[in-house]
DNA sequence: TTCGTTGCAAACATTTTGCAGTTTC
DNA sequence: GAAACTGCAAAATGTTTGCAACGAA
């Protein structure tokens, strides 16, 4: 029985956690919108933001405009379609070694890790294309 | 001497070729004041759109809500700092080899570039941190 | 005269903020 | 009761659009 002021914190985590899609704020609104009716964008936001400052959620770019995120913090490669916006993880690379103190040795920077984003177009979209 | 309507369009592209800096709209638009004080907003946007369509320019990324640019197309990795919001180019380090085909070969997508972005601090805002 | 450029104002879209009611401890 | 959470409405911000005036060819 959901209750106008139920706690959301922890239903905005779950649903970023159960999706590989990478979703935006409002994309995540929509869902959870399905369980909890009564839920607002604000709350949305709010709990990004502090799931965000804890480091259990991070931003994987904007596309379009729109912030996605990932519950998935360990750094890894993604994939954005130039097309749709769709966002995937990239798999089957091999780790380069220690990119981020070779980038060090060079430049007058202190990295703290680095993100590496393929572009192009996914299946659906290169098969429109033809 | 100026007119309202001088061709404002090579002023836009001429500003982001003359600096490293990888600014915003809006920082454009200020440095090209100076030039062109009677040019609007408008007319950068409007000239950023058409350039980067042309292909004459990039976007290499969104720093807190503001797309940075880029006259320098061949694609190179950055750096943005996590403090202040600096991006720079980073120098020195080597091709990695077919990152996109290796990329292609585990995932249902098709690369056409893929970017490399590094965080952390820039030498002043590690200074500060001291 | 046709087409592209410019600039103002208004519109838009995403995100943030002010604030008051609510829940938890 | 203090502190944290929620949601509405309004504000803030970066960008786009409608449109009329101007300029180039």
């Amino acid at each position: 029985m959901e209750t106008k002021y139920a706690r959301k914190g922890s239903a905005v985590y779950a649903a970023l956690a159960a999706t590989k899609l990478h979703p935006s704020a409002d994309t995540l609104y929509r869902d959870l919108q399905k369980v909890y009716p009564s839920i607002s964008r604000t709350t949305v936001y709010a709990n990004l933001t502090k799931l965000r400052e804890e480091g259990s959620v991070i931003c994987v770019g904007v596309v379009d405009g729109r912030e996605r995120f990932d519950a998935n913090t360990s750094p890894h490669p993604h994939f954005i379609c130039d097309q749709c916006g769709t966002v995937l993880d990239v798999e089957g690379l091999p780790k380069p070694p220690s990119l981020d103190r070779q980038a060090e040795e060079h430049n007058p920077i202190h990295v703290s890790y680095h993100e590496l984003v393929f572009r192009g177009l996914c299946d659906a979209c290169a098969a429109c294309e033809k």
